[in-house]
DNA sequence: ATGCCTTTGTGAACGCGTGCACAAAGATGG
DNA sequence: CCATCTTTGTGCACGCGTTCACAAAGGCAT
């Protein structure tokens, strides 16, 4: 995942939990995926496999919804695709500011999956002067200058902040000023909020350190595996802790097992 | 979180959580930031703030790792920035392979967040013969034809996938087949992959959707609200489940609370 | 109508993650 | 050297999320 939730701990809403609200977007897919393939029922386990989870997972997440099942047949994809829409709030239109029109908001500005889905970028914002006019993904880009009267003129509620990350905290703060209650922030950056603000966070290089940290792990179990297999005696795990002897500077201990 | 873990359901490797392991790269940031200020050592408190974190939470994190705290004092910063990056594993340099250079793909490859942590973009893969050569983000976009050959000559773990959803799952196979074992999936789809191979996902349009969810309730409870100021009839929260009466098409019920 | 077969919906158990609250540890000042 | 004060490290309890396993429910064939 590239996001967590930064406020609200797992406050379930409406009585339905965080977990299940945001894998309800993933069942959408799939389920639209069924539709236009004209499949009109689906079980829980061929819906599960397609969304990559649990069987059981889907159907308790569903039990949150009501009762859209048939037992013995399975769910009807498109009243199921309407009701999980209704639930997410789609069925209705939304129009979101993207802030910040580098390679990232440009490329978020062009990206198709919003469109269809429900939402609608309503303007493209941008602090550098030279941007101001030029079109963007067919929207020309405007000043930060106009930030509030955009935001107020749209009925914008939903902000996307593609900034760097010095600018981040005053965009969400004029943000928020003018209206908007929910950001989707891309910006390196933890932004202090106030209370009945969501923010959402979408970090790249965090996914990719997440995935290094696994992915240094596999290539030491590899090496002990083959240490083990060709007999050689295997480091032990490093003794955190006390056996930081030296302490101080980027050179205190040596990892055990250094991979290739 | 605009990602979740697709795998490896939440296996603590080598006794640290996933949880921990996901917060790592936020403490990181962090502390690299007090680093640049030239900050000697933090307190639990300071740092788990300015992380966006608990306190107790942090120095739980940190004692997975070890003992690296002083009581009274806190921890150096110097030492702790050491010390989390090597245990994420960015002490080493990892490869990276971009694949699909559309918007996304050209944005991340122009993304500075990756070289300073030690990902360095080894190539930019494209199906589009014209793309061919191109130098995007100051490295020339190659053929998938030579997919195989890049992966193994630049030693490459880790892959990017930025194209359409339709062609993720072959690009997946393919850089798999060629030896990497963890794959960061921008494309809307399930990647199937064997075991061992870590996947983790960046949707962007399902962190609108969460934001989109909240937004409504949010909308919702305004709405109650101001009827229950003015002193109107509320509609009551809707029976789910049998109430369903009518069932069938898009129209079964309608949403007691519908925001303006 | 009746019985069988499929699939849902959910009760219950379990495990992970979180947060409190406090004892242990070390620094600091006298 | 001792007392005090700060801050870490963690035992414990609680709650959310996941999974199992099964009873209830509906379709379908006979």
């Amino acid at each position: 995942m590239a996001t967590g939730r930064t406020h609200r701990p797992a406050t379930r809403s409406r009585g339905i939990p965080e977990a299940t609200v945001a894998r309800l977007p993933l069942y959408l897919r799939a389920l639209t995926a069924l539709s236009e393939r004209s499949v009109p029922t689906v079980s829980s386990e061929e819906l599960a496999a397609a969304a990559g989870v649990n069987s059981a997972k889907l159907r308790k997440d569903f039990s949150y919804l009501g009762s859209y099942g048939t037992r013995g047949v399975g769910y009807d994809v498109e009243y199921l695709v309407y009701q999980i829409s209704r639930e997410l709030g789609l069925t209705q239109d939304w129009p979101v500011v993207i802030v910040g029109i580098g390679n990232l908001g440009a490329a978020l500005a062009n990206y198709g999956g919003f469109a269809s889905r429900g939402f609608r970028v309503a303007a493209l914002i941008d602090a550098d002067p030279a941007m101001a006019g030029k079109p963007v993904a067919g929207i020309p880009v405007q000043h930060t200058d106009d930030l509030e009267k955009i935001i107020s003129d749209n009925g914008v509620h939903i902000g996307v902040i593609a900034t760097p990350a010095g600018a981040a905290q005053q965009v969400s703060e004029r943000l928020i000023a003018a209206g908007v209650t929910s950001i989707l922030n891309f910006a390196p950056t933890v932004l202090s909020v106030p209370d009945g603000v969501d923010v959402r966070k979408v970090d790249l290089s965090i996914e990719l350190q997440i995935l290094a940290f696994h992915e240094q792990r596999k290539a030491g179990e590899e090496a002990a595996a083959v240490a083990a297999a060709t007999g050689d005696v295997v480091a032990p795990p490093p003794l955190r802790g006390s056996a930081a002897a030296s302490r101080k500077g980027p050179d205190g201990d040596v990892p055990a097992v250094m991979p290739a």
